[in-house]
DNA sequence: CCTTCCCAACTTGTATACAAGTTAAAAGTT
DNA sequence: AACTTTTAACTTGTATACAAGTTGGGAAGG
């Protein structure tokens, strides 16, 4: 493991999860959910490998209690697997899993973006604008300085700042739970590709087509800008097979 | 409450759920989860009630633990909501949420129908062709019958047994949640309209269109099946205001 | 040396004890 | 009588204790 959950989404790009049910006070397995599940996603623990709740409960100083309760609903993600009275292992890519949470992340936002392209009006979303194109700027900057990390959060980022505009709150959490799936390879594909610029490029004819109300246009753009990753894998899994299942 | 939960899942038709990990023992938590859910899901737990650990504890003589585990995967899906120190309440329906969840489901069953017309083979999907006729069958039955509750599981087995044709478990298991949110509506819109026979027809058409491998037909005839709900909410929620939110 | 068996050291699952916060009714005050 | 304060009975949140199952290494036997 190596590392401390002590100060969890200090990264400063909003998260959209909050699977607390929004009232009131933050609970401490809400906190250690969110790190562990980021922990997860950006690679940071192995697939495969292990954890284990009296470990963590060690390393963060609580009693297993909210521990379990994190892991719990991260079970109910497939980001990890307990094995009774053995241990919790990190779920490792699973090819099947990817596939489908790439078709339902597809239909979505496919869908979302087009309501988008059909609602976008210049002036009521003069401030959503403001906040894509900064978001396309710090993105930018992130690929100079060559961090996967945080440019991959924005690219989340610009991805739900433009689904966003349909006001539908509960797609947003279906994409994040199926993203959870896909953002390992993602990171993989990145540091083994390069190709960061070429997403960027994407990214802005993307909004160009949302704000120019093209919902053909935005439709096909999205679709090749989500198919990438297929013609990518087999590649990936010869690079990385330890992180592959099956 | 006035329920008891000693034999969870006895309706004899499969749950597509288990949000267990799959492997091993049936965890205590995942059949309360079951119970508890499929109580909220047909209103046999009114919405705006409240719940209490101890009380369900005592009822089913084991302790708080899983049940605390059952009801965080509860308000996970937002069908419960914790009030600290104060109690857990059934979720009321939400309007937004309805259409929200509406949307999504629309979105990926429109995307799954016509994938499951695509691939249809008559050869290979023999015994899936004689799964769904025999479903229909029982649900005419169950209309005959006036029992709603079993109308509503055969027709959701029904809509889940052409999805299967994709292979796509993970897409089973987001409509499944989503169906948490609309299956409520749909159990008040039964009672108040009776037009169980009129979904019975929509549902022969729709498989006729699939064995022929119409994907437009089908696209149509499931993008009106589902749009009913919308048409029906606003005399639903003055018939029944005391379940909504808002 | 190899195989078998047993057991101690782990794990998660469950129950229970305690901490902290909310509430509403009773008690006290004006 | 009306209002304020207190308090006891609830709730969920967290920590801890115990139960039950898995595993790997070493003792015992061949």
């Amino acid at each position: 493991m190596g590392r401390r959950y002590n100060s969890p989404n200090e990264e400063g790009v909003a998260s959209i999860t909050d699977r607390s049910s929004g009232l009131g006070v933050q609970r401490k397995s809400n906190q250690i959910y969110e790190a562990i599940r980021e922990d997860i996603v950006a690679l940071r623990l192995v697939p495969g490998s292990m954890i284990y709740e009296n470990e963590l409960a060690e390393e963060l100083r609580i009693s297993r209690t909210p521990i379990r309760e994190a892991i719990r609903l991260l079970v109910s993600e497939q980001l990890l697997e307990v094995l009774p009275q053995r241990g919790t292992r990190i779920a490792q890519i699973s090819e099947r899993k990817v596939s489908e949470t790439r078709f339902i992340r597809e239909q979505l936002e496919l869908g979302a973006f087009r309501m988008a392209a059909r609602l976008w009006d210049p002036v009521k979303h003069a401030r959503v604008r403001e906040t894509i194109i900064q978001l396309l700027q710090r993105q930018q900057e992130a690929v100079r300085a060559g961090e996967i990390a945080l440019f991959l959060q924005l690219d989340e980022a610009f991805h739900y700042a433009i689904m966003e505009i349909t006001g539908n709150a509960t797609l947003l959490q279906v994409v994040y739970e199926m993203r959870g799936h896909l953002n390992r390879l993602r990171c993989l594909a990145l540091q083994q590709f390069h190709h960061m610029d070429q997403v960027m490029e994407e990214h802005r004819a993307l909004f160009a087509a949302v704000e120019q109300g093209d919902e053909a246009l935005t439709a096909e753009l999205l679709g090749r800008h989500l198919g990438k990753l297929d013609a990518e894998l087999p590649e990936l899994r010869a690079a990385y097979p330890q992180y592959f299942q099956e």
